[in-house]
RNA sequence: GGCGCUGUGGCCGAGUGGCUAGGCAGAGGUCUGCAAAACCUUGUACAGCGGUUCGAAUCCGCUCAGCGCCUCCA
């Protein structure tokens, strides 16, 4: 029996508003779609959170035993500055601030995207698809849109027509809402407007004359809408009808819903089975935005360059800090709640280091352990099976490693357990922590000179405290301690870890 | 204004109607030449007020506080 059929996954879809088993539409395989960022400046660590929840998903996934597509676009065409429709394009605009051509822009801030998700360890995505490499595919969708009757052409541009859509099919089923108060809330437009109904959106914009990205199509020069090119993606690569849709809190409303009208619209088919959205990060209990001016970015995270922030932090403790929260509620970033994480994060990889060194060695097995080990085994997966609670398997995790510690200390011989229950163990412990997690021991200082050096220390400590010079002993414990080297005795002799 | 979410012990943060979350910090102990690490033990909790129930942090109502979406945003 695989994993994926012992451990039956649930989740939190936004659409029914429920936890549901989750079957997907092939048994074998799974395939994914999360909206990527827009690259026309820096992601921060809000964005981050979201990328980072649902690289979660794909290594549980793939870890029990799913094949898995993943696809997560690039945006780097289609978003106006201001209210929907309005406004310059973002990716032109930054453009003419830094002096670029867009292209070059978006190739600077996709390269440093990329740059950042390796550092927190975000695994690289199976399909990583731009808007501008499909604006051909996104033509072809709006063609069909205005010939299934759902969207019109004024002026050039191509309004896809919402109240007719919501006669026949319910707009507004994801988020909740009824178009009755869509249509009397909000701002109104100030300016001329081209819609139907102010709830319209575009899924083709006419081009002014000084717009730079723009592209030929039966409508004359324009460019795609924002909403347009997820779906064009999703169903180029996954097909008409998928397993998981994700993104931000913040995507359900307009980007989401609108991307089931266009799909609905161009293929007559709901295109997703579950729904899933990654709350927000939040600073002081606000949002993390580059609006509200409250973002952190990675580098002054981990420069410790920030005015909210002591001293730096490394990625991985970020990623672990992250994980000890469920990804739909929201988190707060703070100082003191990166302390404590980096120390559970410390505990967390001493334990992983601890497991490598353990061997087996045949005892009288004790059954009340032997129980409780199986369901630790357990419960590792019962949790990241319920809707990817990391926090719990983060707490799963911290009992195996006090066990893990015990066999080490001698509390419990390893042989307490049938030799099989205690390979399994080892197995998913570190599994879980490096392949599901992703929580990687940071790189310690592979240079063998310092280890080497280190070591004499240890050694010359040693003869030290055998002579009784514990003057000279704690000398060389102390001044490694200054420099970062924390030695750490045991029965077996003594240890170090660099921080 | 409309729709929705949250409020847990010193801090962060899980949580199924009845059974220990976990991490960090604190207290006591074991080990140690002393420390550190590790191990063992350990306290204060569910915003407020009502209600449902044999029993609620967990369900319902009201109040207070905060937040999100409704405009670009992960």
């Amino acid at each position: 029996m695989s994993l994926k059929e012992k451990y039956p996954i649930a989740l939190y879809n936004t659409l029914s508003g429920k936890k549901e088993t989750f079957v997907p539409l092939n048994k074998e395989s799974v395939g994914m779609y999360v909206c990527g960022p827009t690259v026309y400046s820096d992601v921060h660590l809000g964005n981050i959170r979201t990328f980072l929840s649902f690289d979660i998903v794909y290594r549980y996934l793939m870890y029990i035993g799913y094949k898995v597509r993943y696809v997560r676009n690039i945006t780097d065409v289609g978003h106006l500055e201001n209210d929907a429709d309005e406004g310059e394009d973002k990716i032109a605009k930054k453009a003419r601030i830094e002096q670029l051509e867009p292209m070059e822009l978006v190739q600077k801030y996709t390269s440093g995207f990329h740059q950042v998700l390796d550092q927190f360890n975000i695994l690289p995505v199976s399909i990583e698809p731009s808007a501008t490499g499909h604006i051909v595919e996104q033509i072809e969708m709006v063609k069909e849109l205005i010939a299934n009757g759902w969207a019109y052409e004024v002026n050039g541009s191509v309004y896809f027509d919402v109240s007719k859509y919501d006669k026949s099919h319910s707009y507004g089923k994801l988020s909740k809402r009824k178009i009755e108060d869509l249509m009397d809330s909000g701002r109104t437009l100030d300016s001329q407007d081209e819609k139907r109904n102010k709830i319209d959106f575009a899924i083709w914009k006419k081009a002014s004359d000084s717009h730079i990205m723009r592209w030929n199509s039966p409508w004359g020069e324009g460019f795609p809408g924002w909403h347009l090119e997820c779906t064009v993606m999703s169903t180029k690569y996954l097909g008409e009808q998928f397993d998981i849709h994700g993104g931000g809190m913040d995507l359900v409303f307009p980007h989401h819903e609108c991307e089931i009208a266009q799909s609905v619209g161009a293929t007559g088919k709901d295109p997703v089975s579950y729904w899933m959205h990654a709350n927000m990060l939040t600073v002081n209990g606000q949002k993390m935005s580059k609006s509200l001016g409250n973002s952190f970015l990675p580098s002054e995270l981990f420069a410790g360059d920030h005015k909210l922030l002591d001293r730096g932090f490394s990625p991985m403790v970020v990623r672990f800090f992250m994980l000890q929260s469920h990804y739909s509620s929201t988190l707060d970033f703070s100082n003191e709640a990166l302390i404590a994480a980096e120390k559970g994060y410390k505990r967390l990889m001493e334990g992983l280091k601890v497991s490598k060194n353990l061997t087996y060695s045949k005892g009288q097995i004790n059954q009340e352990l032997e129980d409780s080990v199986n369901s630790l085994i357990d419960g590792l997966f019962q949790n990241m099976g319920d809707d990817f609670n990391t926090a719990k398997t983060l707490a799963v995790l911290f009992e195996i490693t006090t066990l893990m510690n015990n066999f080490k200390v001698g509390n419990h011989n390893t042989g307490d357990i049938k030799e099989e229950t205690f390979n399994n163990l080892i197995k998913h412990y570190q599994g879980v922590i490096l392949q599901v997690l992703g929580l990687n021991e940071e790189v310690e200082s592979n240079n063998n000179l310092a280890n080497g050096v280190i070591e004499l220390l240890i050694n010359l400590r040693s003869d030290a405290k055998s002579a009784k010079n514990y003057a000279l002993s704690d000398k060389i414990r102390d001044d490694l301690k200054a420099l970062g080297v924390t030695l750490k005795d045991g029965k077996e002799g003594t240890e170090f870890s660099i921080d």
